[in-house]
DNA sequence: TTTTATTGTCTACGCATGTAGACTATACAT
DNA sequence: ATGTATAGTCTACATGCGTAGACAATAAAA
């Protein structure tokens, strides 16, 4: 319930979860991370026990375990953004929305795509 | 040089040297910090030190030391959302942009704040 | 039943971080 | 010259994280 930090490799693991749609065991997990991550068995698992400890997901017992996140990654991802910007855009979405757009490294056609979504999200 | 992360509690020094116009010594951060966090005095210069070692500020000496941050707010504050977006929204402003206006959470007015922007900043 | 493979737990270790006391070097006051 | 305030360094300690080996429990194989 408490709801603790979640850290960056255990983010990983969450992701993975969140990617399937079906609860999964920890070697289905590892397979998946293994693009990625080439981590040890035992260091899956012990990220998996972390996010169990911190209530981030949960275990079912079937021939083996199979876990499952407790919260959508919509909600976490809009958690996170809302710290984000209270941290660097002191609680405005507008600042971090200009930041976007003024950033000179964005291309032509990143600032375009953006252009044509605001407008058509606007009516 | 060698980019190294910025800590939480390091960032509120470097925000303070940030929003000073002027290189700052110890005291006078501690005074500015005092708002929002009551640190003894050596916990405030065992930060300056670590912001010191990884490069992030300079000092000079005068009667005492004056400290002055090595990057621009702006600068570093982009670096920050480019990795965020790229943790969260596969890189994609654009996706974050969806975020920010497909918050229900959002008041209506900074909805429409956001709109004006956004049209505006398009021509 | 003894061996072997599989799955999970427990312990550990080095490094970062938040926090701060102990100590030292000045410099100023008496 | 001596005591006291001030600024800065050094050491420390608990907690979290990235990483993983040692070990135990269970199941499958020989």
């Amino acid at each position: 319930m408490a709801d603790k930090k979640i850290s960056d490799a255990e983010l990983e693991i969450l992701e993975v979860l969140w990617s399937a749609e079906e609860a999964l065991n920890a070697n289905e997990i590892r397979a998946r991370l293994n693009q990625k991550k080439n981590w040890e068995r035992t260091t899956a698992l012990t990220l998996i026990r972390r996010l169990l400890d911190k209530g981030v997901i949960s275990q079912e017992k079937r021939d083996v375990y199979y876990y499952t996140p407790c919260m959508e990654r919509s909600a976490y991802v809009k958690e996170e953004t809302k710290s984000f910007v209270n941290k660097f855009f002191r609680g405005s979405a507008k600042n971090l929305a200009a930041a976007l757009i003024n950033d000179e490294d964005m291309s032509r056609e990143e600032i375009e795509e953006l252009r044509v979504y605001f407008r058509d999200s606007f009516r």
